[in-house]
DNA sequence: GCGATGATGAACT
DNA sequence: GTTCATCATCGCA
């Protein structure tokens, strides 16, 4: 498989979305341990007009990597739980960035296992938090370039147009109705939560 | 099988 | 204080 060049990663973020779909993202830790996922599941977040995206009211502290060179991570840690690893796109300077929310386990199941504890293969990462923890990714990758020797994307022939799903974002409230979100057709792996009903008001226990 | 909800931390108003 | 680009679990069917 041949690693995926910097020219790959400086396109359109919506662009980029759909040609991440079927490509091998690649996690090779500092012992040895290599991941390897097939990403199935992408959505596009722009920092003009989106009002979902982090970078939308301009840069700071948190999202400075959305406007950094393309091809470089961006992580952020999400609900207190979880963190959420994006690919920076547009040309450097321009805030841009596709969130990876589903792969199919291709390599390193077992350390997958491992860091996921016991579950069966497709929960593995049908979901955004899920694939950076069986990837074994966190705040060390905020900012890695995916042209460097730690994570980088092998390439793989671009799906058939017909293969390729589009539907509104999931989990978000803002610009809730922009039709970002990219998906392979049939796949097994794609995350499962549902897109229509906004559960209303989340109640938040008051007396705890 | 399905929907509702708590957990838990950081940014933002 | 409120809002999240979420997940696992519990309760009900």
């Amino acid at each position: 498989m041949k690693k995926l060049g910097a020219e790959f990663y400086e396109a359109p973020t919506l662009v980029l979305a759909e040609r991440l779909l079927g490509k091998i993202f690649v996690h090779r830790e500092a012992s040895g341990r290599v991941t390897r996922g097939r990403i199935v599941e992408t959505e596009a977040y722009l920092g003009e007009g989106d009002e979902a995206c982090h970078a939308w009211r301009g840069m700071t502290e948190r999202n400075r990597a959305m406007f950094g060179p393309p091809g470089t991570l961006y992580i952020y840690f999400a609900y207190g739980c979880h963190y959420l690893a994006n690919i920076v796109s547009e040309p450097e300077g321009v805030a841009g960035a596709v969130l990876l929310r589903a792969m199919e386990p291709v390599e390193g199941v077992e350390w997958m296992r491992e860091r996921r504890r016991k579950v069966d293969e497709r929960a593995l990462m049908s979901g955004p938090g899920k694939l950076t923890e069986a990837l074994g990714l966190g705040p060390a990758h905020y900012g890695e370039s995916l042209s460097g020797e730690i994570c980088w994307l092998e390439d793989a022939p671009d799906l058939p147009p017909e293969l390729i799903g589009a539907s509104p974002r999931i989990g978000i409230s803002r610009s809730a109705a922009l039709p970002w979100r990219r998906f392979v057709t049939g796949s097994p792996h794609v995350s499962k939560t549902q897109i229509g009903a906004p559960s209303k008001k989340r109640k938040k226990g008051i007396g705890k």
